[in-house]
RNA sequence: GCGGGUGUGGUGAAAUUGGUAGACACGCUAGACUUAGGAUCUAGUGCUUCGCGGCUUGGGGGUUCGAGUCCCUCCACCCGCACCA
């Protein structure tokens, strides 16, 4: 019998199922593992080749660390609310329920085709109610929590309450970045309940606020910050302008500096690690007050800047669109035209104003006062200057800042040199060299010396003080959308409440119609029996968007049945920190950001008992289609022309089109399949070369609409699961990205059906034997032992796969049939082909399954060799190979080589000046 | 502009971390068995030279007995961030 992939994914198949080899139980005695990886979105296009890439890659660790007897958590699950689900379900009038079930079905059918090893019975979905009942519940948590600035961890917020009702608003470390006016405890206990509720929702972890948003019109919802890119939605690609709304937030800045200092203690990939640092932006400066000419206010502007020590280069200020000060500093005259440019930079979108690259702004018509100096200096309004980040409002200094100089040299304002860089290469504006001149008692200094000498000065006059800022915003925690998860909110009177936890989950309202209501609130609105279901409050209709569930389902897998608790403590510690995370870097600054966010708050609050989900991730590259153009000519549409007999310079005379990869087989096309494709290509003729038509190509990102999607069940039906699995691994390393190439798949198919053939001859019958293995064969199995156990740790199962093919062809070339050796060689292929081990250890009269039997150890004694060919170079060439036994030493085998006819010959007359001998390595003689 | 990464045969890639560059595989060439080969097996295959040999890891320079690997410099490409004061 010869290896018949279909039937042997079949035969592997039903053991796994009968014998239920991948369930996982909560068995505090073993030693665990838990390896992760990101769950999909269960989109309607189903997986296609470049999803697997990671999914493979940690299934094959996991299993290799059962086989070394871990208890391995290896679960999957569905990120299935979200935007594509409810689009598509306003296109067909289903509802996103049915449609992401039946997406679920097509998921998991392909996860088993390729045979991924994960506990199904730990399954988790978003968008199911028991799922969702505790991403509510930690919603609860987080608006019942704030953060203390000066133990730097969260609290519930009675804690905060009591302070109130006992010292008032004195003494309290709560973190806000909000405006909240100081209160005694008498005057707490004045306030209305919404005040109280007011004053304290500028401290809770999920608040609510009215404040600017990233708005999609297209999209009608709210983004969060990591949705957005260069002012365009990262769904769909629609504009996003600003817009004020009421908006649940999440107050991820108070942990700005924790979420940065632990990364230094994750085994991420350093330039992650960079995305994270670049995204929370910490800079390190001054807040400085420049007080404002006949001005009454007594508080001046407040500008924040990294660079105090420039401060007598500063020679203008000037303020965001935005700012508050604005028009109660703007002149009289200058009134008309300030009003003009505020009103330009608003109706611009976000797009059209970081398009714009020329500089612009306003003269205020007053004037601020150096604080040493005491000159008059100038204050503008000027786009450049954006109100979200500082205090929105800067000093300028042309002579050490890029911006401000153009802004300088175009209105005309002094430039103050205040770096004597002479004698330093290489100058550079802001570059931070030389020594600080025309700047009063700090000249001299270094600009660090300086930086602290400024604002100690000013701190003494209480005009400034160190300040440290973060770049990170608080995300946005509202979408007017339907397929989320509601709000655990009611309101009354304006005022917020929680829903209690005993009526747990709050269920997606059902509505007519997945739309929003003619007012424009959220689709959730449209169902006023739901809004209005208890009594004398009302239903919060926006939903949660899609990172809600996505930030805490690795804790949900720990216990995915628990109706008590989102996790046990005791089960969540055992099971603890994800071993390994493997996906891909689309979500570094989204999603890993606020799973991190969320596991802090859940450990601060006690729940969980570590502080970091991951402890190591790994990223897989992205497979790439290959995309097959035909060419059109413009001149006659219904001519197709062979690429390479269409001259370069001509190629305008002719349209590019993609064609569906299923057409092409090494850039030859399939005519009829092509005609057939569709009516307008029915009569379509051809211009050939050698009797073929040769089709273009171009690496692009696979896509349904780009017609080059390679899907995994095509390949798995004609060459077997494992084939696929050890191709996609032998592709290269798992970091990297790569198109997805078929023509090396034979390779790896032909090494499983050799592999097979090891072990059965053509009638079906066992080769195995009871021969004592020779050394030769011990070696190389050995060698393979020892190659593929240390490939694990590093994720490096290209190298795997070529190991197992050198021993492959050694052991065939031994003829070997020792079942000493096939057996353990067995074990060792097992993780990455389990399919064909699984069937190979049944045929051979195995009951239990292959897959928790142990994985061999390699025994390093048989990989010593008693003589080692050493590669010897006379002046760094190597001229010949001689075999000196393994013990010799540098002096016995520098007697051996100068003796040498070959080294003789090359040294001739020259004089041997050294002799280098790296024992097991190789020998150099230096000759002159 | 800033940050991170990559660059090795016709192709995907290896290289024990400073020690025989190109393992393994695809492709290609030749041969065998076959009615046939897009099956299987065998041999060859970095470039160059008839050969001895010479050259070769994006370019240039350096350290070293020895560099794909370390240092300097330049170039190209990819990814991320971007008026962040």
């Amino acid at each position: 019998m010869t290896y018949q992939p279909n039937q042997i994914d079949e035969i592997a198949k039903k053991i796994w199922k009968e014998q239920d080899v991948y369930r996982v139980e909560n068995d505090f005695s073993k030693p665990k593992k838990y390896i992760l990886d990101m769950f999909p979105y269960p989109s309607g296009a189903g997986l296609h080749v470049g999803h697997p890439l990671g999914y493979v890659a940690s299934d094959i660790y996991s299993r290799f660390l059962r086989m070394q007897g871990y208890n391995v958590l290896h679960p999957m699950g569905f990120d299935s609310f979200g935007l594509p689900a409810e689009q598509y379900a306003i296109e067909t009038g289903q509802h996103p329920r049915d449609t992401t079930a039946e997406n679920i079905k097509t998921y998991r059918r392909q996860f088993d085709k390729i045979g991924l090893s994960y506990d199904w019975s730990r399954q988790v979905v978003t968008s199911d109610p028991s799922y969702y009942k505790w991403t509510q519940w930690i919603f609860s948590e987080l608006f019942n929590s704030i953060y203390c600035n000066e133990n730097q961890r969260a609290y519930k917020i009675d804690v905060l309450i009591k302070h109130f009702e006992d010292h008032g608003s004195n003494g309290n470390t709560a973190f806000t970045n909000q405006n909240v006016d100081e209160f005694t405890a008498a005057e707490w206990k004045l306030k209305s309940e919404k005040e109280k509720s007011d004053v304290l929702m500028s401290y809770r972890l999920a608040y609510v606020s009215y404040g600017e948003v990233n708005w999609c019109e297209a999209l009608g919802t709210v983004l969060a910050n990591d949705e957005v890119i260069n002012g365009r939605s990262e769904r769909g690609n629609h504009p996003v302008m600003k817009k004020k709304m009421r908006q649940w937030s999440l107050r991820i800045t108070a942990y700005a500096e924790r979420l940065l200092r632990n990364l230094d203690e994750l085994q991420f990939a350093d330039s992650l690690k960079d995305q994270q640092r670049n995204w929370i932006g910490k800079s390190v400066g001054a807040t400085v007050e420049f007080k404002v000419e006949n001005h009454k206010a007594e508080s001046g502007i407040a500008v924040y800047t990294t660079r105090p020590d420039t401060i007598f280069g500063a020679t203008f200020i000037v303020l965001a669109p935005e700012h508050p000060m604005v028009s109660e500093l703007t002149s009289s005259e200058n009134h008309e035209q300030i009003e003009a440019y505020i009103l330009a930079c608003k109706s611009k979108s976000e797009i059209d104003r970081q398009a714009e690259k020329t500089v612009s702004g306003q003269f205020i018509g007053s004037y601020a006062v150096h604080p040493f100096t005491k000159k008059r200096i100038p204050i503008y309004v000027a786009e450049y200057v954006l109100m979200g980040y500082g205090s929105g409002a800067i000093m300028a200094v042309p002579s050490e800042d890029e911006r401000d100089r153009k802004f300088a040299e175009k209105f005309g304002i002094e430039i103050v040199e205040i770096f004597d860089k002479s004698g330093i290469l290489k100058a550079e504006i802001g570059d931070k060299q030389g020594k600080l001149i025309n700047s009063d008692f700090i000249n001299g200094m270094s600009w660090d010396s300086g930086f602290e000498a400024v604002v100690l000065a000013l701190e003494k006059e209480g005009q400034a003080s160190f300040k440290t800022q973060y770049r990170l915003r608080d995300a946005n925690f509202s979408r007017q959308r339907y397929w989320g998860e509601p709000f655990p909110i009611l309101w009354k009177d304006d005022i917020p409440e929680l829903v209690p936890i005993t009526d747990l989950p709050v269920e997606n309202a059902d509505v007519s119609e997945i739309t929003p209501t003619a007012d424009g609130r959220a689709p959730q609105a449209r169902n006023e029996a739901w809004v209005h279901a208890v009594p004398g409050f009302q239903r919060e209709v926006d939903t949660m968007p899609a990172f809600a569930g996505s930030s805490w389902y690795f804790l949900r897998y720990m216990d995915p049945n628990n109706t008590e608790n989102f996790v046990d403590k005791k089960v969540a510690t055992y099971w603890n920190q994800v071993d390994v995370y493997v996906g891909g870097t689309e979500h570094a600054v989204g999603h890993l950001l606020y799973s991190r966010f969320f596991n802090m708050v859940l450990f601060d609050l006690g729940y969980i008992s570590f502080e970091e989900p991951y402890k190591r991730l790994i990223n897989q590259g992205m497979i790439q289609g290959r995309t097959q153009f035909v060419y059109r000519r413009n001149s006659n549409p219904n001519l197709f022309v062979s690429k390479n007999l269409i001259p370069k310079e001509q190629m305008t005379e002719y349209s590019p089109i993609r064609v569906d990869v299923s057409f092409v087989e090494s850039d030859i096309l399939d005519l009829k399949k092509f005609k057939a494709w569709r009516k307008e290509y029915a009569l379509a003729e051809f211009e050939l070369e050698d009797g073929k038509y040769v089709c273009g190509s171009e690496i692009e990102k696979m896509s349904k609409s780009k017609y080059n999607v390679v899907n995994p069940d095509t390949i798995i039906d004609k060459y077997g699961a494992d084939t696929f699995r050890m191709y996609e691994m032998f592709l290269g390393p798992i970091e990297q990205g790569k198109p997805w190439n078929p023509l090396g798949i034979e390779g790896v198919s032909k090494f499983l059906k050799r592999f097979y053939s090891l072990y059965f001859d053509e009638a079906g019958h066992s080769r195995l034997s009871d021969l004592t293995p020779t050394s030769d064969e011990l070696k190389s199995l050995h060698k393979v032992i020892d190659k593929v156990t240390r490939d694990m740790e590093n994720f490096s199962f290209n190298t795997s796969v070529s190991s197992l093919m050198i021993a492959l062809n050694e052991l065939t070339s031994f003829k070997t049939t020792s079942s000493e050796i096939l057996i353990p060689l067995l074990r060792v292929i097992c993780p990455l082909a389990p399919h064909t081990a699984e069937a190979i250890w049944v045929q051979l009269g195995n009951k239990e399954s292959i897959v928790k039997v142990k994985y061999p150890e390699a025994n390093l004694e048989y990989l010593r060799e008693d003589a080692i060919e050493y590669p010897v170079s006379i002046n760094g060439k190597t001229r010949t190979k001689i075999r000196i036994s393994a013990d010799a030493d540098e002096n016995s085998a520098k007697e051996i080589v100068l003796a040498d006819e070959v080294v003789l010959k090359w040294i001739g007359v020259q004089e041997v000046r050294k002799f280098i001998f790296v024992k097991n390595r190789m020998i150099n003689i230096v000759v002159s």
